[in-house]
RNA sequence: UCCUCGGUAGCUCAAUUCGGCAGAGCGGCCGGCUGUUAACCGGUUGGUUGGAGGUUCAAGUCCUCCCCGAGGAGCCA
């Protein structure tokens, strides 16, 4: 019966045989086996591992391929399912150290890495030449017995595999980072390499982690996920300075928050939430900024200040639990202590301003360091620096509240505290261990008059706050909200001291490559 | 925008107060090694010292200007 054998990423008939296997040979490196489908169910395994290894006997550097069919292809995530077992691994190699008559690989798949072993005398004399060919990076596909073995290093580590059949799928040389350190302008210009190191890999996956946690979180306390422009017509709060772009012969701006507009999808909705990247033209140059970087903003409809820092602590505290336990390898490879992050439960302490700017004062006295207290200096009104942030959250041991910030420090749609026209309805919160703001939140003026007079004060266009005023006019209602940043918090849990390396290509002032 | 530091082999870095033959480790390549953990051992390859100009018998080193990067500040709900 004759079988159509498939290229199954491009769908490409490789060719039309009888029970025989095609690959597309031009000089080069074969397609990995498991790229091959057949078209044809009823033709069976058995069939194909028995045309394939007649096939492969022709190919030059011999290679066991019939194992390749026969084995299961696992991930090294699930290995310890698999010691004793014959298995198949796709991946990459990590790194290769040859003793002579025997060779230890490092394989990556992407889900962790495994050492695979070849001794010389158990392995045909040709799969052991091929493994020595290997450079870093290469592409293999690659089977043996799976081993538990506490000498065998890895992730999770502890097994290894006794390697009987070797697939290279593509030879790569003269890989240009190594398992050692680098600069990090060398870095980060390899940045598309880099990622496949193991910490860069580990901070990644937190991240994911950290983000899947967010939406369980929001998703299961009611939120609906509404997400808001990225194009904005103007620049809606004056200060930051924003991405300009064409629009079609007018500009247009790329975000730098959806607070806004998600205010309009609370009488909606009722809680919703936006996810999003964000941007800042601002020229920081600092480990605390990126010019593009991902937001959460929830925000709640009948709503207080209270009531919001309730969330964000349940809410943050959930994030963190969720990193301690489904990413506890990753938080030990990058050696993180975890005791800090433990205590991150609610609730968590409350600051004023008024308080923190005391405490600040008194640090400053008690300091023996006169750049520090130079740097410490600041008066009623002014925003915190970072090393304002630093100085308070090395006194805590978990994320602290500021709350009542000056109506001067602040932007122009925060509640005013009631009694005290100098200060608003809203907090920060703040990191431990000197990582300082992640959540910035408030809630916001309800009242269409004092939002006039507000938008009045502060030389904002009425005609561009049209529709955010009416939503004051019909049905308003006492509303809080907050945003978090995704990168600030990764940087914190993984515990990194710069948050470049928290997403996958970073926008920095200095770089857009690659 | 300001302050500080830096740019030397593919990578990480040396090169002596006061100018005097351009070096090492890693990687690559060749050889050795049956339990390595960024393996180790021996050999070998590898240079427009960021760019331009200047001082000098002689400049990686001193001077001037420029370029690039990093750290911090400022900026930044």
């Amino acid at each position: 019966m004759p079988v159509t054998v498939r290229n199954s990423a491009s769908s490409s008939i490789l060719a039309i045989l009888p029970p025989v296997i095609a690959f597309n040979q031009k000089g080069g490196p074969r397609p990995a086996w498991p790229n091959v489908t057949y078209s044809n169910p009823n033709f069976s395994f058995r069939q194909a591992s028995l045309a394939l290894s007649q096939f492969c006997g022709t190919i030059s550097p011999p290679i066991t391929l019939r194992r390749h069919v026969m084995t299961k292809t696992i991930r090294i995530q699930d290995v310890a399912q698999y010691v004793g077992q014959s298995v198949n691994l796709q991946g990459w190699l990590y790194n290769r150290t040859d003793k002579g008559k025997l060779q230890f690989l490092q394989v990556r798949d992407g889900t962790g890495s495994m050492q695979c072993v070849l001794f010389q005398r158990d392995v045909p004399e040709e799969l052991f030449e091929a493994a020595r060919q290997l450079g870093q990076e290469s592409s293999l596909s690659i089977s043996g017995v799976i081993r538990q073995d506490d000498r065998a290093p890895g992730i999770p580590g502890g097994y290894e595999m006794g390697v009987t059949g070797l697939e290279i799928v593509q030879l790569a040389e003269d890989y240009p980072i190594q398992p050692k350190e680098h600069g990090i302008d060398f870095l980060l210009d390899h940045r598309h390499l880099w990622i496949r190191s193991q910490l860069q890999w580990a901070v990644l996956r937190v991240r994911a982690t950290v983000i899947r946690a967010i939406r369980d979180w929001l998703d299961g306390h009611g939120f609906v996920n509404m997400d808001t422009p990225i194009l904005t017509p103007a620049a809606c709060e004056g200060t930051s300075t924003l991405f300009a772009t064409d629009y079609f012969g007018t500009p247009a701006y790329l975000t730098q928050s959806g607070q806004l507009y998600n205010e309009a999808a609370i009488y909606a909705f009722g809680r919703v939430y936006c996810f999003g990247p964000t941007f800042r033209a601002e020229k920081s140059k600092t480990r605390r900024h990126l010019t593009e970087f991902w937001m959460v903003e929830p925000e709640i409809a009948f709503c207080d200040l209270d009531q919001l820092l309730e969330i964000e602590e349940q809410f943050v505290s959930y994030i963190v639990q969720r990193c301690l336990e489904e990413r506890a390898q990753e938080l030990e490879l990058l050696e993180r202590d975890t005791a800090p992050l433990e205590h991150v439960t609610p609730p968590f302490p409350r600051l004023s301003y008024d308080e923190a700017i005391e405490m600040l004062a008194q640090i400053r006295q008690e300091t023996q360091d006169p750049e520090l207290g130079a740097q410490l200096e600041i008066a009623w009104g002014d925003d915190f620096g970072s090393p304002h942030e630093t100085e308070l959250t090395q006194r805590f041991d978990k994320p602290i509240f500021v709350y009542g910030y000056p109506t001067v420090a602040k932007a122009f749609y925060m509640e005013p505290w009631p009694g005290r026209p100098e200060i608003t309805k809203s907090a920060d919160l703040l990191a431990p261990e000197g990582y300082g703001e992640i959540v910035g939140g408030s809630e916001r003026i309800s009242d269409p008059g004092l939002l006039l007079q507000r938008l009045e004060e502060w030389n904002l266009p009425r005609e561009a706050f049209e529709w955010y005023i009416d939503l004051r006019r019909y049905g308003s209602v006492p509303h809080s909200g907050f945003g978090i940043g995704v990168e600030r918090t990764v940087t914190w849990i993984c515990g990194l001291d710069h948050l470049r390396e928290t997403i996958l290509f970073p926008r920095l002032l200095k770089r857009v490559y690659p």
